[in-house]
DNA sequence: AGTTTGACAGTAT
DNA sequence: GATACTGCCAAAC
């Protein structure tokens, strides 16, 4: 089945793909996925696929955060604050600065193959 | 068809 | 160490 599809819905796809195998109480970047993705340097598109899912996905999109550990697609959830009680939930520490502590929490996904 | 924006990241100052 | 600038590429206007 080859169908025709546009780059950006594939993308998505793998990014999907990533997103899903990580595991509770981690989280990873979109540099991490990008790379992880074959597709070094596009941590942007990686952010603009997640953007695109919306709501009604299984995808834990909130264990996705940036490379300083702010959870900058916490306004993809709704009202602010879901994102974080979400990882709250799942056991994940956040700093002062209202950060996720990377040097705790870090995962690096891998290529899905 | 050109411009702007975006759930980022790396390098330079 | 913090701020500024640039690179990347696609979707939206």
């Amino acid at each position: 089945m080859t169908e025709s599809v546009s780059s950006a819905k594939r993308f998505q796809q793998k990014v999907i793909a990533v997103v899903r195998t990580i595991p509770c109480g981690k989280v990873t970047t979109y540099g991490a996925i990008a790379l992880a993705l074959g597709a070094p340097r596009q941590a942007r598109r990686v952010g603009n696929a997640l953007a695109g899912l919306g709501t009604g996905h299984d995808v834990p999109a909130h264990r996705v955060v940036n490379r300083s550990g702010v959870l900058t697609g916490a306004h993809a959830f709704g009202p602010p604050g879901v994102m974080q009680a979400l990882l709250d939930a799942e056991g994940v520490h956040f700093l002062e600065d209202g950060r996720v502590d990377m040097a705790q929490h870090f995962w690096e996904p891998h290529s899905p193959s």
